[in-house]
DNA sequence: TCTTATTGGGCTAGTGTCAGACCATTGACG
DNA sequence: CGTCAATGGTCTGACACTAGCCCAATAAGA
């Protein structure tokens, strides 16, 4: 590894491509995670938290709804409703995501998803953490665990970000939420079953548990098991 | 936590400012780090680099020119070439550079890297590595132990960097190195004191013993441990 | 000494993006 | 049934950024 090569992670692109493909990226992502139910926010507001003018706001809206993902309405108490319902996944589409995303680039956000998000967990465990934060925690365990088909895969990413967030690095659930982002349409195209839910319930208490522990170590190696466990089974198309 | 405050880590702004500031302030970095020891790449091949135009770059490299940072020559084998040296720190200069930074960013800054070196320390311990890649951390390391003075900072980074870079994942690569440029200012104003270089040396030999023994629970603490040091000198100026 | 490849310096036409203002529509509420 | 606040729809002038091209300078090597 030379000087050249030692550089190619800072000299990276300064941008990932124009305004508009990036915010219609993150619209789509922020819609088919769930992290929004109903209605996306104003767009003079929703401009403003992406720090991007409305006009070009706009035209992703406009892309997002002649895709079929939002219905936007005029006037008071309207907005750009969402109209999207996650298909049901078959092995095939999985397959297919696989192979749209490239073998490099899955492995990558893999590595990548397993780094921050053990790291995350490792923090948040080495942290003293409020009363009123290890509720938050305890909630969004909660949440997962009552939730219904449906609603799995939204309230499981809202737990795991809400690992990211609690440590109070806005960097950190930053790149959580990008890992995530990353792999959505894989695991949007995993069919959910009772017996991977059940699963991944004690996961989730394991890490709950050894994060309200402060067992930086537990926790760090609750995390790795548990994605290790969607991890191994997406690797499995890459052969 | 209501859905609103879930949705900031991903609402966040689509691009952080104009490409020119991006450009100054990531050329600055790799200056400041040491990462290109004599001259930058050329223009054209900078520009591609970094997903920019040649305008744009070179109105970057002016601005550091102007703030002599770099000093550019025309014609074949020319180019921008590096007229920094760091400078002696004191201990006035870090108490300024924190107060600079702000207590809520730096705090960010130090979860965030110790979340992010941790977890690439864990995921490369946990990957199988190949005869090269565990030579190539060696090598790593004898730099970084018999650095002198003027060059400890650089093959220092370089070490970490590299823990990053082997694990193959570019995107985890790109936070550790944004993680490191993050606090860059700081350590720069921390001086380099033998008894510092000694203990280091210790912790960095026991971080690619882990490694190379392939024990993610042995990095991730040790990663950890070496962070801890200066996160805690740097946090002692936030009281 | 001359040639030439490489590099920075500069220009232009075209596109992307922005800020801000104003218009059009809608539905709750008095 | 009218009012009005909130929201999407549209336009304009300005600036940022880009791609591509050619020029100017320089030093190694013939």
């Amino acid at each position: 590894m030379d000087e050249v090569s030692r550089l190619t992670a800072v000299l990276r692109p300064v941008r990932a491509g124009n305004a508009f493909e990036e915010t219609v990226e993150r619209l789509l992502q922020v819609i088919k995670l769930g992290l929004v139910s109903e209605k996306l926010p104003p767009e003079r507001e929703l401009a403003a938290q992406l720090g991007i003018s409305r006009v070009t706001l706009r035209e992703a809206i406009r892309e997002l709804q002649e895709a079929g993902y939002l219905e936007v309405r005029r006037g008071r108490y309207g907005g750009a409703f969402l109209t999207y319902a996650p298909p049901d996944p078959h092995r095939d589409d999985l397959r297919r995501a696989v192979v749209e995303m490239g073998t490099d680039d899955l492995s990558d956000a893999l590595t990548f998803r397993m780094a921050v998000e053990c790291g995350a967990a490792q923090v948040l465990a080495a942290t003293p953490l409020t009363p009123e934060r290890r509720e938050i925690l305890r909630e969004r365990l909660r949440e997962v665990n009552s939730a219904g088909p449906g609603d799995y895969r939204r309230l499981d990413t809202a737990f795991h970000l809400a690992i990211a967030e609690l440590t109070g690095s806005a960097l950190l659930a930053g790149v959580c939420a990008d890992a995530r982002l990353r792999v959505a349409d894989l695991l949007n195209a995993i069919p959910v079953l009772q017996r991977n839910i059940e699963h991944a319930a004690v996961q989730h208490q394991a890490i709950v548990t050894a994060i309200l522990a402060g067992d930086p170590e537990a926790a760090r190696r609750a995390v790795a098991e548990h994605l290790e466990g969607t991890a191994a089974l997406l690797r499995g198309f890459l052969a």
